[in-house]
DNA sequence: CTAGTTGCAAAGAGTTTGCATGGCG
DNA sequence: CGCCATGCAAACTCTTTGCAACTAG
């Protein structure tokens, strides 16, 4: 839990932020924030926080054997279900009636409450289907 | 892609088919499978073979850091969506009907093809609301 | 037999941590 | 100023790989 907001942890959000709709390693965090001057342990540490928070979500894609990180900080993630491409790797968002709607539904069928905001649903876009 | 059937290959097979309810770390497999005399490079490389036929999928779990292995290759496997606890890890099989359902929505929604294979849905389950 | 698979140990990748320095409040 | 966060490098953990021995077909 950070008490400071610190000039790195600033960079990183707002990176994360422009960044939310494609998934990203902490490798290429470091690329990009590199020539800001940040080091890569910082951002292990903070990406470490932003999950503590509920911020910042790891994840896996299709067959990859990789984690990624992607923000789910906005307030619209909270009111949205995440779809994620095997192929591109894109995240869209489902809509927020759509989602509504999904979650009650598993609520009902299987007693199970949805996370939306953490929940990932994979499959294959409209694009990568042609 | 194997071409034999190895010894080792059936014995984790059968392992991870007995706990396909719950995450697996390739170290719990290690450490269940050095009794049958199975080296950990086995089990790393038969998980490999056995994502890139589909059959084990890459997770990970609520605020973990670590890489999980679930087995989906059930035939049931396809034809469910996974529900997966943020608490206590456990997946659960959300019934076949509602899995249809649920995919057409998303499909009609948002144009996007869900793989229910392949798709766990996080948030928590009945026992841990309470 | 022949080629794929295993075990072991060493190599790699990604992530974490200790400690001195620097910066937020 | 005091304490937290950063940077750097070393330490770790998990995963992959080379090679000789083994084994399924």
């Amino acid at each position: 839990m950070p008490k400071y907001e610190t000039r790195q942890r600033k960079e990183l959000l707002d990176f994360l932020c422009d960044n939310a709709d494609r998934p990203l390693t902490a490798g290429d965090m470091a690329v990009s924030l590199k020539e800001k001057g940040i080091s890569l342990s910082a951002i292990y540490r903070n990406l470490s926080d932003l999950q503590d928070e509920g911020k910042v979500q790891r994840l896996t894609i299709g067959g990859k054997k990789r984690v990624y990180y992607r923000y789910t900080g906005a307030k619209e993630c909270e009111k949205h279900l995440h779809l994620s491409c095997f192929k591109c790797g894109h995240t869209f968002h489902m809509g927020a009636t759509t989602t509504d709607a999904l979650v009650k539904e598993v609520m009902s069928e299987s007693d199970f409450k949805v996370d939306s905001a953490n929940t990932v649903l994979y499959g294959v876009c409209k694009q990568c289907r042609k």
